[in-house]
DNA sequence: ATATAGTGTGTAATTTTTACACTAAGTAAT
DNA sequence: ATTACTTAGTGTAAAAATTACACACTATAT
């Protein structure tokens, strides 16, 4: 139920972790603060919600505006909204998390007027963070390793042909746990939503690995059933 | 007659999905309104977040306010903010689910200004919402099935001693779906946060089952164990 | 005493999960 | 072309978890 009150002066925000893998490490893009209050330090990227936006629209605008990339997977995760997690006013924040394969073309564009710069930064070795943003992003790590094991989203984290070695190193980095190849590749082909490809991996110098491809229609079809690590 | 409303980027609401569980049917707490809009509709209980109310705060004084309860069990789970989904302004809302034992003293009581009266109403048999308080609702009982399956909640249902076939019920009730009384049985007694009482049932003319309580300090020594059904 | 209604229990078959190590294939260097 | 190097790719046996399934027990009511 909700009325419209008069006297509010609270404000609504998005804020996103947006996770990258570049093929060695998950990293997340963080914005360099030019603005008080926590000039200079490093935060999630975030903004205001428009006045026409839904709440999706603007998690994709912000994603945007940083990186150029559109028709990335984000998915909201929760809310923050301490009286007093913003020292200048009353700002309550919803979260998403965003899942994005870097290299090539695909680095963050020079920013606009609020940050200096943004940076994709090593997960494992993040800069103190301004605002609540460690909370928020550790709650985002927290959803995304479970998501991670009952749906099918590493992909989104992978180049459209990858190698089940690359896949399987994805899922080892957010659950932060080594798993056993044979053990890994059976459950995961075993799900039946991987394509392997006629094709082999190029510019390594050793044996090349066969490359599979994400087949989402067959995902599609299995909607609904559970996966598990 | 037309309302003027007040210049603001976006007002931020929060609404409840109250499961109650009478020993018989999961029910939810609906009020019907009031006011425009959607004057005389069902609805989920929902208000305006106090200036001064973290978004947990303000959630269990929605609870309180209607039902007298404090310490329920209540979560977070999902924000909406369609832009359109308010048909006098923006209204950004954030969706808590409860879980609470009905029965003897806990009736909802008569209500504030904005609604005329508040009923349990059986999930199976609910009435047409209010706003998307629908799709509010099916993303709660989304949420739930799976928390169910993985966390002990259940029990936040139940009256503090009850019996497995009154647990193995709840669990049917909200997955929708028959369970087989050994299995249901051998895997929730091995979870090991159950304690059996020296106690059995009275008032049934059969004869009488065991009671059990819920082991608190039992659960929070497994946690992050997950259970699954 | 008998009818009734729900309680409480065990086992075998199947499926899933786990642990574990070597050969194959390609590249690079000599 | 031989060798060294590096990662790809594969199977099996043991253990654990899940499933399917039916009947005797116990308390009450008549």
């Amino acid at each position: 139920m909700e009325e419209i009150l008069p006297h509010l002066d609270s404000v609504f925000s998005i804020d996103c972790v947006l996770f990258g893998f570049d093929g060695k490490e998950v990293k997340i893009l963080l914005i360099e603060r030019n603005e008080e209050p926590f000039k200079d330090w490093w935060a999630l990227p975030g903004n205001i919600v428009g006045a026409d936006e839904s709440l999706d629209q603007s998690a994709a605008r912000i994603l945007y505006e940083l990186t150029g990339l559109r028709g990335i997977y984000m998915e909201q995760y929760y809310a923050f909204g301490d009286p007093n997690r913003h020292p200048q006013g009353r700002v309550i924040t919803l979260a998403y998390y965003a899942l994005i394969r870097l290299g090539g073309d695909k680095e963050p564009r020079p920013i606009s007027t609020y940050a200096k710069r943004a940076n994709w930064m090593p997960i494992t070795d993040l800069p103190k963070l301004a605002f609540d943003h460690q909370k928020i992003y550790d709650k985002g790590l927290e959803k995304i390793k479970r998501r991670i094991k009952h749906q099918p989203i590493a992909f989104e984290l992978l180049p459209e042909k990858f190698t089940l070695t690359q896949l399987q190193h994805v899922y080892e980095l957010i659950l932060g746990k080594k798993l056993d190849k044979r053990n890994f590749r059976k459950k995961i082909v075993s799900f039946g939503v991987l394509k392997e490809l006629d094709e082999k991996q190029k510019g390594v110098s050793y044996r090349a690995a066969t490359l599979y491809r994400f087949d989402k229609r067959k995902y599609a079809k299995l909607f609904g059933k559970e996966i598990s690590f």
